[in-house]
Formats: C-alpha cells, structure tokens, sequence
DNA sequence: TGAATGATGCGCT
DNA sequence: GCGCATCATTCAT
C-alpha cells in the first residue's frame, strides 16, 4: 500500500476558534465531487466572519432562516446567495450554538479545470477563481449545496501537506462595517488571490 | 489603471 | 422597499 499523502480533514479542524482555522485552510485542497466530474482547487485567500460581537457577520443579529447553518455544529457549508446573481461558499467553524463561518475568497484550479471553464463560460483560466462569486460559478456551487456535512464525500478540504510561505494579512473586502477587525488572510506569494476594490 | 456604474433577486425591517 | 461578504463593463486619465 502506497502511503496516504491527502486527508480529508475532520470536524476537529472546524471545531476551534475561527482566527486560528483561517490561515490554516490557506494551502488546503476543497474538493466538490461535481454531478458533471470532480473539481479541486489550492484555496490561497479566506476571511473570517465571527459571532455577534461582529457587526459584519451575517449571525450578528441573531439566527435566521438564511443563516441557520452558521449557528449549527462546526464543519459544514453555509453557501449564501448575494447581488441577486452570485453565491458565495463558507466553512462553518466553533462549537454549535456559536455562528461563526469562514468565507473562501479565492482559490488556483487543480483539477477540473475544463469542467470550471465551461461553468464559467470563459476560455481561459485567468482570472477564474479569484473571487468568491467567481470560485462558486466555476464550481457550480448553489443553495442546493448549502449546510452540506464537510466530512462526507461530496464537498470536503483535504491536506495534502502543503506549507504556505507568506501568509499575509489584512481588513476583510467589500463590507461596510467591521473594517477594524484584519481578519482577510492570504497566500502572499499566490497571483490567484482576488482584485480586492 | 482606476473610479463609477448597472445588473439582478432575495431576505430582512 | 432597501441593502447586500460581487463582478463585468464603461469611461476617464
């Protein structure tokens, strides 16, 4: 048997405080096992959206039917629909009862990558996952995938071992509050990492 | 290369 | 009705 080099990772790694699972999914691997084949990409930009202290945080005032899954136990999607046309994805993170979720921000193409093209309906994979609205359109990520267990086999992360150099950090974008928490982090040697404003 | 703007629909007050 | 964890396009420099 060949060594097992990529893990799925387990309700554990959610289930801690979100400043600290943040930068540790930069390097990671989301895979989506797509109805049209499987898609994987290098996540390399996340922010952080925490609880009711968090004015930006979609918990911030307490549970609704949108954000219901951000309130439930730690490692599963909360994917939202926004502008009328984008979704974007989130891993849900702390014990249930505490909203907490990370937001995936951008990502560089492994596998896939045909699937993601006609997805996205672009002929090039520049600029295909650098964005939240982007990443989800390429993968074909809906509110049919939301509040979806992140340790069954359809949406996972995997590690694959993977050290990030440059981890950077910096305000979260394009929000209107909450802007003196720095809780974007990003793989500062990637050119995949979103335009930001 | 950067600022301004329109697209577009749903959840929430 | 309003605002939104966005993006592509347009126009100005």
């Amino acid at each position: 048997m060949p060594e097992q080099k990529t893990n799925k990772l387990p309700q554990s790694f959610y289930q801690r405080p979100t400043l600290e699972v943040a930068p540790d999914i930069l390097g990671k691997f989301i895979v989506y096992k797509a109805p049209s084949g499987r898609l994987s990409a290098r996540i390399v930009e996340v922010e952080a959206y925490i609880g009711h202290n968090d004015p930006a945080c979609h918990a911030a005032r307490g549970m609704t039917k949108r954000n219901r899954p951000m309130f439930g136990p730690a490692g599963f999607t909360y994917i939202y629909f926004i502008y009328g046309m984008y979704h974007c994805l989130n891993f849900v993170t702390e014990p249930e009862g505490s909203p907490a979720a990370i937001l995936l921000r951008a990502a560089e193409p492994d596998e896939g990558l045909e699937i993601m093209l006609r997805n996205s309906g672009k002929d090039s994979p520049r600029n295909l996952l650098n964005g939240p609205g982007k990443f989800c359109r390429a993968f074909g990520l809906t509110a049919e995938q939301n509040d979806l267990d992140l340790t069954d086999d359809v949406i996972y992360i995997e590690d694959r071992q993977e050290m990030i150099r440059n981890v950077q950090r910096s305000q979260r974008i394009g929000i209107k509050v909450g802007q003196d928490r720095r809780w974007r982090f990003y793989d500062g040697d990637s050119t995949a990492v979103s335009k930001g404003r």
